[in-house]
DNA sequence: GTCTATAATTTGATAGAC
DNA sequence: GTCTATCAAATTATAGAC
């Protein structure tokens, strides 16, 4: 995977984030780094491929963030992850890229839809580890299904403090505490 | 509104709560019910104009369903958000149309996200009204926030059961009560 | 790896007859 | 209110030269 695939998965991530899967061409990418539509598809083959390859990156990146010791508390899991998905919408008002292609999940080609099942059973699968006990899987299915729809609602309402709302009960927040490494965006444009 | 207009409206909302917005065409709604695209126009202006008024009227129906007495218990104006959502995935796989359109906020016209901030307005408060007291803002949010997560994760795992773990935590479900009168669901189209 | 050129299709939308 | 006819634009995708 060289650079200029980076590149155009940087912008089709940032694309998808916004506007959903129909929110992007090839056109408009290849145009964004400086190259014709055709040449983008010497990269990625049809656009579900590239979708499906976005998801998948995202799902990878987004887990190594997020991950931690299966003998932490619940408390500082359920953390990690709202404050995973709180930074993307306050750096760039993004939702999650999972999130909102799963919301139009009849649209997606299998592949596509192959990847958001796969990146909500490993995020549902780590959460309910770490959280542990009693209905810890209802309790991740809780805490994702929050988070999703939190950001979902902070996105309408342009005002991230919807999901601040949403998601207050989930965990206290801790005194100047991060949780794992930031989960950084990639790429920088709308 | 004529019958005409209402059954595309139906299919419109239907396709839309599978696919999203770029889940249907004036063309596919006209196949469906036998006239020509040209002829959707004469209803409907724009693409956005019809989305615009599926949405107002998705919400005004889906209110009507819900609303309830303020001085009811919290607990069963959430069991009747909760049940609303579900019987929508329950019937027909279908999420909320809003929460739909909402996730790809950044591809709407200005009419559309106008409609869709106005119908988690509306919800947030009627139910922020009935559930009153400390934090009643905040868990209006919280409830709608997993209810809307909750319907996208059981469309992505293509089972209901997603949605029931999500929204366990939210109220205990009360022994054959249903609330309100059953919302349904328009056109019977996929 | 990028280009030119182009095919094949779909889409949102309009004009004007009936 | 629906039709025929059509437009202009965009989209995904391919073939083949450089």
């Amino acid at each position: 995977m060289n650079e200029t695939a980076e590149r155009l998965m940087d912008l089709a991530e940032a694309h998808i984030q916004h506007r959903g899967y129909g929110g992007f061409s090839f056109r408009e990418l290849a145009a964004e780094i400086g190259i014709k539509s055709a040449s983008v598809h010497h990269h990625f083959p049809t656009k579900a491929t590239m979708a499906a390859a976005v998801a998948r990156r995202y799902g990878d990146r987004f887990l190594a963030a997020v991950a931690g010791q299966p003998n932490e508390s619940a408390e500082d899991a359920i953390a990690a992850y709202r404050s995973a998905f709180r930074e993307a919408l306050d750096r760039d008002g993004r939702m999650c890229l999972c999130g909102v292609l799963g919301a139009s999940a009849g649209a997606l080609s299998p592949d596509v839809a192959g990847e958001i099942l796969s990146f909500f059973r490993r995020c549902i699968d780590d959460l309910s580890r770490r959280i542990s006990g009693r209905d810890a899987e209802a309790r991740a299915f809780h805490v994702m299904a929050t988070l999703e729809g939190g950001s979902m609602l902070a996105r309408v309402y342009g005002d991230i403090e919807a999901f601040d709302q949403a998601a207050a009960g989930l965990v206290q927040p801790r005194r100047g505490a991060d949780h794992g490494e930031a989960f950084e965006t990639q790429g920088g444009a709308a």
